[in-house]
DNA sequence: GTAGAATTTTAGGCGAGGCTAAGATTGACG
DNA sequence: CGTCAATCTTAGCCTCGCCTAAAATTCTAC
């Protein structure tokens, strides 16, 4: 059983990947990780076991991914540091949106829990990180992806599931970062994309990228 | 030949220690760095070796360590890194500062040039760490140790060579901190220490401390 | 149900960076 | 100058985390 303080940045990396396949109910997979984390599917093999003799997943070979309860304890510790370093990186130092991401996922393995918290303390207790996603508590999600939202209705970006450079620096010229209002106009036939206005302009968002955007119907108090 | 991208943390750790003994005017030995790095005198030997054959040192078997310009160069870069997040932590976060320098030392790895030149920017680039050492040229230095300081001098604390939690708050309790006024008040003979009148209160430091405590006349322009 | 494709795991290897124990070198001192 | 303690290096070993190539398993389609 692994301790807090004593986990190696990859083993870090391989739990924060694992949580936010999860959070994305995307079932974990070899592939998957190794993609994401860019390292080949043998390597994320190996690291499954030693995860798994740590106590951290529960996994048998050709079977599913599981955080355990102390795993996902602790994946969420790192995926704290991590949206508590973004919006300092944001908020603070004014770093650009589509680069906050990089650099707070070599930061959060650095943070000591008492500077994390000091990190809360001084921006308030932030609830969301810059790309929309919650900082604390998961609580339950009302959101939709953006491939399935009902065509015509107000919209609003509630968060990104990638956080790309590339992805963040396109939707940030699309001006489909949270907090945009936007409706579905149309959506093209066969593997095509989703058709949105967003400020008065349409823009075609393919499919794969629309199934990472997560909106909602306008909260009544969000109207500012 | 080392890119900058391309070092490991602990390349950039010995880079640092083997940097602080060198500015200390302390000549860099194999036990030096490895109590400093806390590892064994074996294995920074063999990272003597590596660190020779990606010329960033000069040295030969029990011979002298010493950075090459090129180490000199990466290594003033780790060692900004470090006071920049030393600030940023001091005076943004309130982080306690016996706490800092452990702090900055993981996080100086996590940053990048230009999150370092952001910090610069928000707190002004500041000169100091918080702990007196110059955060860009190291600039002549016209300071001495407080073992070697004269008499019932007014004399201004510069900097602590030493940052490590215990000695910091020992001398925070001293008010030993830079910028503290001081006089010394006598010196006990063999091997004693050095009785500081600070504060209006007298205090004894042992030489080993007072060592590396390092001090000036006051300079005209600071007395506020 | 089975062939072929996709996915996953194993086997074997490598470099980084530690360790211990043992040997080499240096240097201090009588 | 020689001896002995301190310092430093070598030798041999270990774990972590990655790799490639080959084998095993599962999934998909017919
Ligand atoms: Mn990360
Ligand atoms: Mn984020
Ligand atoms: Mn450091
Ligand atoms: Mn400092």
């Amino acid at each position: 059983m692994a301790q807090t303080g004593t986990l190696t940045h990859a083993v870090e990396e391989y739990l924060e990947a694992i949580h936010r396949f999860a959070s994305a109910r995307e079932g974990p997979t070899t592939t998957g990780l190794a993609e994401h984390l860019d390292v080949t599917p043998a390597s994320v093999t190996g690291m499954l076991k030693r995860l798994a003799d740590l106590g951290l997943i529960a996994y048998q070979r050709y079977g599913r991914i599981r955080l355990t309860p102390a795993g996902d304890r602790l994946a969420h510790a790192i995926v704290r540091r991590h949206r508590l370093a973004e919006r300092l990186l944001a908020d603070v130092l004014e770093v650009p949106l589509d680069q906050v991401h990089d650099e707070a996922c070599r930061l959060e393995h650095a943070l000591s829990p008492d500077v994390a918290g000091r990190i809360a303390d001084k921006l308030g207790d932030p609830e969301l990180c810059p790309h929309g996603h919650p900082i604390d508590a998961q609580a339950d999600d009302r959101t939709m992806s953006l491939l399935d939202a009902p065509k015509s209705r107000a919209l609003v970006v509630v968060r990104l599931e990638n956080e790309s450079p590339e992805v963040v620096r396109y939707l940030a010229d699309q001006k489909l970062l949270p907090k945009a209002r936007l409706k579905v106009r149309a959506r093209e036939p066969v593997g095509g994309g989703v058709v949105v206005e967003v400020d008065g302009e349409r823009h075609t968002i393919g499919r794969e990228l629309a199934a990472t955007i997560r909106v909602t119907r306008p909260r009544r108090t969000s109207r500012t």
